[in-house]
DNA sequence: ACCTCTTAGAGGTCAGACCGCTAATGCACG
DNA sequence: CGTGCATTAGCGGTCTGACCTCTAAGAGGT
């Protein structure tokens, strides 16, 4: 019957605290399909009674749950005001990544590497059967970024929105919202690094180019020819942003 | 001056919170040097009264940043007591992931997908370029997954060290840190499923054999087909064990 | 030299009060 | 009768101050 005949080792039986006891709590009422996305906890002080622990064990496990992306909290009266289940993981992956990154446990190279992985991935995809909707949303972004006053922000913002049209063309939420994640991450080392950047209008004239290129291999079906030219933009544009290890050239 | 001569809205002057103040304050710090990996933050007491906040708002961010894997506490007294900076960006990853699949706002299809786009490019990389240390960890891996009177558990824990070692071959942190997550949050749901899975020696046998494939690809620099082969392994198990879509044969 | 007890300081918890915000209510005025 | 303003009630947000539990380290006895 012992599944371990060599090695029964006890386990740790930690004991949990109070907030953590809130948060199961929590989780499993939204398992069990008791609560909802939208749906509104009972209020701070109520479930405070019910769990039989302090409001201030309550509102830390609020917090917790609500730096996951899992609760919303919102102050005020009646139906607007109150704690309420989200579904957020997007935001949530993004604070956790710009978190680290600005802590460097994980570097920019790093984070450029993955970034490679997964948008050779989507761009593969994508070149493999793109849906007319997500089609649309390239050409929309591309357009953007040809605006001939725009800021650097708002070309970011176009830029941002290109990547992600094509990471949601691949059709696994995950991977897109990696990609979401890491893009929104960068977007203030971005912009810091485009503002040193002299000869800014080549280099953005290099970027439309790249995207365009990417958007017509993606158009035209040719699967690796697009997996090798996003990363080749990814590696390049984080050289030049960044001074990364350029592109084999 | 203005960057932006079309449209300049206001900010939307977002009055924070408390705690929120209070882990920006942490980030700095850290962000500017005075607090490395492994130094104790002052007392909660006399970090509430530094900051001007009540220990509540400082036990909050706390709470948060530990969530992240930022911070780490412990009571007690002496040199190891107190609350400590720390680097588990793993451990949060693995917490962040395991709560939204339990709460399905990703799906196990989700989290396979990108599994396999992460995997396929860690064994094409390790194909390319294997260092001897992950070479003896892959090895070590397939040998404990040898063991005749292995459980499921320990045969799972060798599974995910080998998937993991491939990984972190690779190189690039973020990407096995990914993988590593995703192992873990899907630890409990895969010793579930095979729990309920009949034949299991047959299956146990076959896993074997497909790794013993997957690493003599990757030792034998043969970089798609290591890849193709990681590819066809996570999803064959995936469907042998939830049911997913089968890979195309 | 060793063991035991005490202590101090850290996080963990709690209760209670008050503040600030905002939808809903209801009254007064046009 | 409808409009608009003041009031209210209930929520999260904050603070205070107290007490508990845990544990390294020192004090002290054996």
């Amino acid at each position: 019957m012992t599944d371990d005949a060599s090695d029964p080792p006890w386990q740790p039986v930690k004991k949990a605290r109070a907030h953590e006891l809130v948060i199961e709590a929590i989780e499993d009422r939204i398992l069990s399909g008791a609560l909802h996305v939208g749906d509104a906890l009972p209020p701070e002080r109520e479930l405070a009674t019910s769990l039989e622990v302090s409001r201030a064990g309550v509102r830390e496990a609020v917090r917790v749950l609500e730096a996951q992306g899992v609760l919303r909290s919102q102050p005020g009266a009646g139906a607007a005001a109150g704690t309420f289940v989200a579904a957020l993981p997007r935001e949530a992956l993004t604070r956790f990544l710009r978190l680290h990154v600005a802590l460097s446990n994980f570097t920019i190279q790093d984070v450029t590497d993955a970034r490679v992985i997964l948008e050779r991935a989507s761009a593969a995809s994508a070149a493999r059967r793109l849906d007319p909707a997500s089609r649309a949303a390239m050409v929309a972004a591309l357009d953007r970024m040809d605006e001939p006053h725009a800021s650097r922000d708002s070309f970011n913002e176009a830029d941002t929105a290109f990547h992600l049209a094509i990471a949601e063309a691949s059709g696994s939420s995950l991977s897109a919202a990696l990609t979401a994640a890491i893009r929104s991450a960068m977007k203030v080392p971005i912009l810091r690094a485009a503002e040193r950047t002299e000869q800014w209008q080549s280099e953005s004239t290099r970027l439309r180019a790249e995207h365009r290129a990417i958007f017509a291999a993606i158009d035209a079906h040719e699967v690796e020819h697009a997996a090798d030219l996003a990363e080749a933009h990814i590696r390049r544009a984080a050289s030049v942003l960044f001074g990364l290890a350029a592109p084999q050239d």
